[in-house]
RNA sequence: GCGGAGGUAGCGAAGUGGUCAAACGCGGCAGCCUCAAGAGCUGCUCUCUUAGUGAGUUCGCAGGUUCGAAUCCUGUCCUCCGCACCA
């Protein structure tokens, strides 16, 4: 039978939206916000990663909407920056008219998965609605001193002849210009001071109920680490170095700066000036990306004439420039101390400086012994072992007020100035008389000019009716930022947003103290270092300034598995293996994808496409659609009521946990052991059990049960413990049993349609007497069960003498 | 180097102390149906054995704990992923 899937999708699509089902107010019932990662809309439309993403958020939206919470379920788009600046550029339009069409296009494709959005509630970052509140957060973070400008080290693209954020380095390249290597630049950038909440951020990421993994990346990214703070006389000027060893500060015989740091210059000699230049000429194209294949890289270096001060030796310490030093990390400067540290010791043997041991323990010779030890050549520390030289070194520093013990973070103030035109653009004007001046608040927003010219670098920068502005302190003209926002400022709040998407403030904190923090997050596991950071600390800042009445935006976090494809790889469009999610409805239906997304593994494990999966979804589809249009409806046997209950405790503890695939498991097995009659009310528990799973085809089973309402919107069915009887469980094994042994012994004797009779000791006889009758039906076969000590049964071999306890003999004939 | 996840029958994938030769799906094989194919239905699918209910060998590899291990412990090999010269 031909099913029209696409029909009854269609049917329901609309009339969900006709009648605002998934609709959501503030009301007395228990709020639950559901999220989805909202997309980066492109032109080629959604991908299978994004149908999985919004296939699990549904499921549990559905789910929890029919336990009878208030939920939260919106959608929204994340479609500034620069991927779609350079798609639109490449495609010869104008990047709004791009991304709208993307937009309208995710949208379409997301309404016939039929995900049960409140559509009403969509937000989209290019709204300038939306980006006024970057730009209003921006200023509030100005006020408070987390956003400010300062000189920093960028990758800079010379051919794009912009800066670029450093996921769009690859390799040292530009990501556009595989051919061009990224330098290195000094730029006065805006930056926000994401350090000042580093410690709370650390602290908090163990009471999250988010995957672990993401957890222990979060921590590693932030990096903590405990050690001292000393300081070294550098021309008489204190310079503040950290360590996480003073214990062998004894030890120390050269010093290194990074070559990056802002202040090399200040101590670098006349006669030095040369060799130190060549050899920052010779690192130049080494981007940071590409020291990254650090193990490759050699230490190299060049002495800067100067000297710094050992505080507790007073040696005198030549000072190099080295490109194994990280500029933002401590003080740029590390103390070296070669015969304990392995990069301390490469240097130390290119440039042939002492190596002095000060821990004992190790083989100097061969190279730095970084373990534990007992102190030597350390004056008055000599024979303490090294863990307690640590703390008494530290003491002893702190005393003599050259120094402290200190904490180090890895994580650095997060740059958000991009040299591009589609993003938010940042709410500053420059006035030659007043300095860098922000807009007034009631200027906001400050909208992004449609007409630009691309070509190279920002087009903002050569609009200048657009960049011409009176400066709001003295009136006279001054000069916009025409620097935009990263577009991970545009996620770091968008969950408020949607609390109330339409006013005209940046977000209503009533609404939002209401709805947030988010139940359950779901999205890539990606993210865990950057948007999933992010949007903690826009959390934290908010909240600070009053307006939120909660630390961390989400309780849960889920991440999906990244779904290969069929041979295994990456779904890519050179290898040819993408599928596309619109190709498989067209072909099957939306359930059957949603159905098959789930059954491949559990969500969060990464897996491979695999399209026999997905016609078996279908097939079975088709199957309980046919089912519902044979069966009977009448009374229900105890039998499918206990497995009715049983798998309605267990799916419903499956879908909790995110099991989704072994949910499924049980759902097909109930759909497969109905009989073809039972009662309505079977059906309908059934059919709500499969719902969040395949929502249409359920609605229209439902519906043709003769139920007025949505299944959308009906409760979730309740265990009848009462009704799960063992009995049945049992009599369900012995059946498999019983038909196992009839089936080997006709496959061995080659008897087709025998005659079978079964003996069973008497105390067995209750327990075989029902599931004799069954197998009658099934197998279509006359079986006849005696007790073994019946005196006229039909018994030809006496096999009834060989049965025993739970062990029935059998005879075919 | 540091950190995380994982290795289960032909494949995908459950299972985390006994009820495990191990759910379920796919593939394969056989039967029914059909003029035939497909679909659908039924059974089998580690090896051997047998008119069934029996035996043997399995859960990366090697040891160990236990009356008992896919499941716990130790070591080891392999795969994938993230971070990476962070002082």
């Amino acid at each position: 039978m031909n099913i029209s899937f696409k029909k009854i999708e269609k049917k329901w699509q609309d009339k969900w939206e006709k009648s605002k089902t998934f609709v959501v107010k503030k009301s007395k019932k228990k709020k639950y916000y559901v999220l989805e990662m909202f997309p980066y809309p492109s032109a080629t439309g959604l991908h299978m990663g994004h149908a999985l993403n919004f296939t699990i958020g549904d499921i549990n939206a559905r789910f929890r909407r029919m336990l009878g919470l208030n939920v939260l379920h919106p959608m929204g788009f994340d479609a500034l920056g620069l991927p779609a600046e350079n798609a639109a550029i490449k495609a010869k339009e104008h990047p709004q008219d791009y991304t709208k069409k993307s937009i309208t296009y995710f949208t379409k494709q997301m309404r016939k998965l039929g995900f049960s959005y409140d559509w009403g509630r969509k937000v989209e970052t290019t709204d300038p609605k939306y980006y006024k509140g970057d730009q209003w957060i921006f200023l509030k973070m100005l006020e408070r001193g987390i956003a400010y400008r300062n000189k920093a080290p960028v990758n800079w693209c010379p051919k794009c002849n912009t800066v670029l954020a450093n996921e769009q380095v690859v390799n040292g390249k530009c990501w556009r210009h595989e051919d061009t290597g990224v330098e290195m630049k000094y730029l006065e950038q805006w930056f926000f001071k994401i350090t000042n909440y580093a410690e709370e951020l650390y602290n908090e990421t163990d009471k999250l109920d988010w995957p672990s993994r993401t957890k222990t990346m979060q921590k590693n990214w932030i990096g903590k680490s405990f050690g001292t703070e000393i300081l070294f006389k550098i021309n008489r000027k204190p310079w503040k170095i950290f360590t996480t060893r003073p214990d062998t500060i004894y030890g120390v015989t050269f010093m290194v700066i990074s070559a990056q740091h802002p202040r090399l210059m200040e101590l670098v000699t006349k006669k030095q000036q040369k060799e130190v230049e060549g050899f920052l000429k010779k690192i130049k194209l080494v981007s940071q990306k590409s020291i990254k294949e650090a193990e490759k890289l050699k230490k190299e270096g060049a002495f800067t004439g100067s000297y710094a001060i050992n505080p507790l030796t007073n040696e005198k310490i030549p000072i190099y420039a080295g490109n194994f030093v990280v500029a933002d990390y401590g003080s740029g400067m590390v103390m070296a101390v070669p015969a304990h540290d392995q990069r301390d010791f490469e240097f130390a043997k290119k440039y042939n400086l002492p190596i002095k041991e000060v821990i004992s323990g190790g083989n100097i010779k061969k190279g730095a012994f970084t373990g534990e030890g007992k102190l030597v050549n350390s004056g008055k520390f000599n024979g303490i072992n090294s863990k307690e030289a640590i703390e008494q070194i530290t003491n002893d520093i702190k005393k003599k007020k050259l120094g402290k013990k200190t904490v180090q973070y890895k994580l650095k103030d997060w740059l958000i100035s991009r040299q591009r035109y589609w993003g938010t653009p940042i709410p500053i004007i420059y006035c030659d008389k007043c300095g860098i001046i922000p807009v007034k608040e009631k200027d906001l927003p400050i909208k992004l000019p449609r007409n630009v010219k691309f070509g190279k670098g920002n087009p903002l920068t050569t609009n200048k009716e657009w960049i011409k502005v009176k400066c709001p302190k003295c009136g006279k003209f001054g000069k916009r930022e025409t620097d935009t926002m990263d577009t991970f400022v545009n996620s770091s709040w968008y969950f408020l947003r949607y609390c109330d998407p339409n006013n005209n403030k940046i977000f209503d904190p009533k609404k939002a103290n209401y709805w947030c923090p988010i139940d359950q997050y779901i999205g890539g596991k990606e993210h865990a270092c950057m948007h999933l950071i992010y949007f903690r600390f826009y959390t934290k800042f908010l909240r600070d300034l009053g307006l939120l009445k909660f630390s961390e935006p989400a309780k849960k976090l889920f991440h999906q598995g990244v779904l290969y494809g069929e041979d295994g790889r990456k779904m890519s469009k050179s290898l040819g293996n993408v599928i596309d999610p619109l190709d498989a409805i067209e072909k099957y239906s939306a359930d059957s994808l949603r159905l098959a997304l789930m059954s491949f593994a559990s969500p969060d494990s990464d897996t491979s496409w695999d399209a026999k999966v997905l016609a078996g979804s279908h097939k079975f589809l088709s199957k309980v659609y046919n089912y519902f249009n044979k069966n009977k409806i009448g009374k229900a046997d105890q039998r499918t009521e206990s497995k009715l209950n049983k798998t309605i405790k267990e799916v419903t503890n499956y879908i909790e946990n995110f099991n989704y695939n072994l949910a499924i498991i049980k759902i097909r097995d109930l759909f497969n052991s109905l009989p073809n009659e039972t009662s309505k009310d079977v059906l309908g528990k059934s059919l709500k059990l499969l719902h969040p799973f395949c929502p249409h085809i359920t609605e229209e089973l439902w519906n043709k049960l003769g139920n007025k309402k949505l299944i959308s919107l009906e409760k979730w069915p309740k265990v009848d413990e009462k009704k799960i009887d063992k009995k049945f469980e049992q009599q369900e094994q012995t059946i498999e049993k019983l038909k196992d042994d009839i089936n080997n012994i006709k496959k061995i004797t080659g008897k087709k349609n025998p005659k079978v009779y079964v003996y069973v000791i008497p105390k067995d006889i209750n327990l075989y007497q029902e599931p004799v009758k069954i197998l009658n039906k099934e197998l279509k076969l006359k079986i006849k069960v005696y007790t073994n000590n019946y005196k006229k049964k039909y018994d030809p071999t006496n096999k009834a003498s060989k049965a025993k306890p739970n062990r029935p003999s059998i005879y075919l004939e």
